[in-house]
DNA sequence: CTGAAAGCGCTTACAG
DNA sequence: CTGAAAGCGCTTACAG
């Protein structure tokens, strides 16, 4: 912001007292005159005064801001992100909380990624989601003493105490029920390759399921930097099975919308011939043909809860009250439901 | 952040060399001697060293910064904020484009609302979305030239030049159109209260239509502070009117889900006696019964473009591509189509 | 109750 | 090419 602001001298100028006075007017500490703090704050409002927070973020090192960091390295190719699901719900929502209790959220960039601005190291708090296997950025924020939320916990710290949890195995349970309710008897999993919980645990619940039920496990790697295409991919992989899946779970959203793109493209009816569900719902899965059934992640109960996590270890008082996720919602769309149907809202 | 992290000091001692010396090193400025830069980069990751934003940012008046700031008065009700809608996405993609180009982006609270906290200044740049007619913060912003865009113009001053286009009355035709499209011949705006252009502009066109047409201008105005509550009023309003409209074009979305829900229990048929349309999607439009129509006011482009507008204020030089918006685009459901669909997607 | 002074960690003329 | 020093705007012991 440009600098031609008045001061906190100008304003001790024009009201005839020190500068610790007005400082102590501002704050709230120390005791000053009410007579004195009139004063101050004629003086202040007729220059438009009002404090500069960095400068008293670096006096106080409290800067009142609570950072968001998007990983797996975000700040490399923001690009990657969708625009329109889970990451902008989750930090609107995170803002709020932050913003009810006085705290600005800053949305940085993963400051472990070389040239990046450390902007992240400025904030009182930082939230991460979602933490990979061990995660640079965890340890820095740990050995600096950073008050710290992680989304998903670091697949190789399972324990830190500063996680919200994100329910992977009771969801992936939901996801595969729902599959066999809806017919299918072979199931595969379509996974990503980032080393974070999400990936992981559900592929390790997966596996578990199979294994109770005696079933085969099919699990086919579709890498998350490589969008659609790779979707596409694994739709050639489990047609190329010797028995084919009946039923897909698939974590990324581009990724099962080239799924299904690739096998309705092979002559694969979805729903009928393969059950399709996506891990992570989209705007991208509600518009394709057919519409894709997909886990409601709820990223604003998430969102609050982890800035809530963060405001109580920087607020210990804060009376903080949010919601609890209802984990593993599934939203029934064409690609899991009877093709008679007609579920996507259309367009004008 | 906690601030036991060593300092330009601890690494120059380190190095044996200059502060200047180190800070030439790492900003760029000046002129280094490589092996000398060889010395102070291994001192410094040595020690864990990164440059302090905060101070620095207090030196230079630049903290790489943009501020988005909701208005008319979030900081003060927060609460009221839909999470899942217009916000988060809006916030998420300005976010997002500020990444891409080196800039954090903190949602702050409103810095006119006394006791917030005046983080907002702090920025190098503002978006605020939306301003109100004759906005004391966007006076502030311009007599402290600080780089600002309004989503949305002042009412009060349209020929500001940092104005995102939001194509109110481009919006406003393509609505009534499709109300008139879906068999309605007598129609009813529900306007908000708050003093933005959204409100006022929409309201201007829809009169302008009704004269050119012949027809009688039916306004109701419902509070934005008062949500669902409003929504079902006007539905009461509606219904005493001498003759009743059979299509409402309801500009918020929690009004709208009011409106429906007073019609529908006061024995009115959605859409067969009264079409609806609400100004501006929501989830809780598409799990509505009947769920209703809705204008994608597209915040994902709106969010780009805005957080654009900004960094080529602050960086003359960058190359900033972001979509144009498709303005006023219809999503159909129930509330204008025919009753027979089946539009809302089912739930598990 | 009020004020003078040191210092948060950095940047930037300026002198050498 | 390198360094000593002033200062960004504030806060906070400390002395009075």
């Amino acid at each position: 912001m440009a600098r031609q602001r008045s001061t906190i001298r100008d304003v001790a100028r024009r009201a005839g007292v020190s500068v610790t006075t007005v400082s102590h007017t501002f704050s709230g500490n120390g005791v000053v005159n009410p007579a004195t703090q009139a004063r101050v704050r004629a003086a202040a409002s007729e220059l438009g005064y009002h404090p500069d927070v960095v400068a008293s973020g670096l006096r106080k090192s409290r800067l009142g801001v609570i950072g968001l960091v998007l990983r797996p390295a975000v700040g490399e190719r923001p690009q990657d992100l969708s625009d329109v699901d889970y990451f902008p719900r989750f930090a609107g929502a995170a803002a709020l909380t932050s913003l009810e209790h006085g705290y600005a959220l800053m949305l940085v960039a993963d400051p472990t990624v070389s040239g990046a601005p450390v902007t992240a190291y400025a904030c009182d708090g930082i939230v991460v989601t979602d933490p990979v296997a061990d995660d640079v950025l965890v340890a820095r924020l740990r050995s600096s003493h950073t008050p710290y939320t992680l989304v998903g916990a670091d697949v190789n710290d399972p324990d830190d105490p500063h996680v919200i949890d994100i329910a992977t195995p009771a969801i992936t349970d939901r996801v595969l029920d729902h599959l066999t309710d809806a017919g299918a008897t072979r199931l595969a999993l379509v996974n990503g390759v980032d080393p974070i919980e999400w990936n992981a645990a559900t592929e390790q619940r997966y596996r578990e399921r199979m294994r109770e039920a005696g079933r085969e496990e099919i699990v086919l790697y579709a890498p998350e930097t490589e969008g659609r295409a790779a979707g596409v991919r694994a739709a050639d992989e489990l047609l190329a099975l010797p028995q084919r899946p009946d039923g897909v779970y698939c974590l990324t959203s581009e990724h099962a919308r080239g799924l299904v793109e690739g096998l309705v493209a092979r002559g694969v009816r979805v729903p009928d011939d393969i059950r399709v569900v996506c891990g992570s719902d989209a705007d991208s899965l509600r518009t394709a043909t057919p519409s894709i059934s997909s886990v409601d992640l709820q990223p604003e109960a998430l969102g609050r809860q982890a800035a809530a996590a963060v405001l109580r270890q920087l607020e210990p008082d804060l009376d903080l009250r949010v919601p609890e996720p209802d984990h593993g919602r599934i939203i029934l769309r064409e690609s899991t439901a009877p093709a008679s149907r007609e579920d996507r809202p259309r367009q004008d």
